[in-house]
RNA sequence: GGCGUUGUGGCCGAGUGGCUAGGCUGGGCUCUGCAAAAGCUCCUACAGCGGUUCGAAUCCGCUCGACGCCUCCA
């Protein structure tokens, strides 16, 4: 049986404010769509918590047995750097100011975003579709909102009629707004705008004479506007209702406000069962953004060349750091924080690396069954990564005691505890073993003969040797643990 | 100014009406040639002020602070 079907899931959705029971349209499918980066710019840690909050949700609706399509799209053109009408594409900007093709700037930042997210293990989506793909799409969906007298042209542009929607729709659903309290706080505009409330967005723009990004359409030569292109995406791949959509926080409004009221508006249905959003990743307590220059970049980590940081980092102390927050809650990176999560990541590596060492007895001191429980019902309460951590560190304690035969296990038992700690460390959190690596079979045999050695000269009370055996290997990221049965070693 | 979120021990971070979060740090003990590792143990907090309640960090109100969105942002 399915594991989905012995596991209640709760998530919250930001539809509602609220936990739910999680029911997907069919049994045993979920869709999932996830705003994806816009590839102006190297991807920022920042961004990178957002794409691996997903994938942790995404690992553990495959681990329950679910058939996912998880669909994230790469934004390539269409995003503006501000909604006036003077905006300009972020990536038409970045490839006239490097003098390159626009294509050769979404090819750069596409290819740096994967490596990126396959430094810290994520898996690829099912489908990774582009917003230059579904051109034709997105011209579709735009004649529908016309048709409907939802949208309107102005000057070879199509914006959409946010009051017009609203007359019978809620505009500001999902972010809890009246419009009408926008249209007061809204700032004026240089009363150049094309639009008839500032509200409006823009479905399709037309280029303007030295704009490289264009394809034609019905009303111009242009390009769509931002919030199109998840639309026609979501709508193509995942149908006009799906179960889960999901993006950072800051794209609750007013991009998936648009979102909601562009398909609705086109399929005469809401589109997103569940919406999920991920919170910020703050550095000195502010929002990590390329605009204001408050940001880090995951490639500093490796180099640990930043102010930021006191050293280099390997990915999945990073990701085990991210994984120790709720990814509801804003988390403020520091270096003293990761620091802390390093120590805690290799003492659960550690402990996780002991496991094929230890040995079974005849009766079990320890619940396993209910553990494991407990580790899913971390997991099922809303992916609280956080819980589920402690609780493997309660499994850490454990094992560790077994080792020193303080606690036993039966071979039942030991083997349920293994496949357990073992799915939830590498499946479902996406861990990787930062202390095994290629050479570590040449390694281990250098270091036992170094063990060795030093135990000779131990056994000769030589503690000048022994001690320098031991320091130095230390220096070299090798630490040697004595303990009843012997020395063994680990590399950190 | 509007909307929303939030304020937890030395630090990071869960929880959310009565019952241990967890990690890191610091103190003590065991083990050790000494350490380290590991185990045990101690340090026991919920911004402030009121209110509801037998009981609140947890619910309600107010105050103060922080953050996010309201223009692009994961």
């Amino acid at each position: 049986m399915e594991l989905y079907k012995q596991q209640q899931l709760k998530l919250y959705n930001s539809l509602s404010n609220k936990k739910e029971d999680f029911k997907p349209l069919i049994e045993g499918f979920i869709g999932m769509y996830v705003c994806g980066p816009t590839v102006y710019s190297n991807v920022h840690l920042g961004n990178v918590r957002t794409f691996m909050s997903f994938d942790l949700i995404y690992r553990y609706f495959k681990h329950l047995g679910y058939k996912v399509r998880y669909v994230r799209n790469i934004t390539d053109v269409g995003h503006l750097e501000n909604d006036a009408d003077t905006g300009e594409d972020r990536i038409a900007k970045k490839a006239r100011l490097e003098q390159i093709e626009p294509m050769e700037v979404v090819q750069r930042y596409t290819v740096d975003f994967h490596n990126v997210l396959n430094k810290f293990n994520f898996l690829p989506p099912s489908i990774e579709p582009t917003a230059t793909g579904h051109i034709i799409e997105q011209i579709e969906i735009i004649k529908v909102i016309i048709d409907k007298g939802l949208a309107y042209e102005v000057n070879g542009s199509v914006y959409f009629d946010v009051l017009k929607y609203n007359e019978k729709e809620h505009y500001g659903i999902l972010s809890r707004r009246n419009i009408e309290d926008s249209i007061h706080n809204t700032r004026e505009l240089d009363g150049q705008s094309e639009k008839k409330n500032p509200q409006d967005f823009a479905l399709w723009k037309k280029a303007q004479p030295e704009h490289i990004m264009r394809w034609l359409s019905p009303w111009s030569d242009g390009f769509p506007g931002w919030h199109l292109e998840c639309t026609a995406m979501s709508t193509k791949y995942l149908g006009k209702q799906f179960d889960i959509h999901g993006g950072g926080m800051d794209l609750k409004f007013p991009h998936h406000e648009c979102e909601i009221a562009q398909a609705n508006a086109s399929n005469q249905q809401m589109p997103v069962n569940y919406w999920m959003h991920t919170n910020m990743l703050t550095l000195n307590g502010q929002k990590m953004a390329k605009s204001t220059g408050n940001y880090i970049l995951p490639n500093d980590f490796f180099t640990g060349d930043s102010k930021h940081l006191s050293k280099v980092y390997v990915p999945p102390v990073v990701r085990f750091f991210m994984l120790q927050a709720n990814y509801r809650s804003i988390l403020d990176f520091s270096d003293d924080a990761l620091l802390a999560s390093e120590k805690g990541y290799y003492r659960l590596m550690n402990a996780v690396n002991l496991l094929d060492n230890l040995t079974a007895s005849k009766s079990s001191t320890f619940d396993v069954k209910t553990w494991k429980q407990n580790c899913y019902d971390a997991m099922n309460d809303d992916f609280n990564s956080p819980v589920l951590i402690a609780q493997l560190f309660e499994g850490v304690k454990f094992i560790n005691s077994v080792r020193d035969g303080n606690e036993s296990l039966t071979q039942e038992d030991l083997s349920a505890f293994k496949t357990t700690i073992n799915t939830f460390v590498f499946d479902v959190l996406g861990l990787e073993d930062a202390t095994v690596d290629d050479s570590s079979d040449k390694l281990s045999g250098i270091v036992e003969m170094l063990i060795e050695m030093r135990n000779e000269a131990r056994a000769n009370k030589d503690w000048t040797l022994s001690d320098k055996i031991r320091d130095k290997l230390l220096e070299r990221g090798i630490q040697l643990k004595d303990g009843k049965d012997g020395t063994t070693f680990s590399v950190n």
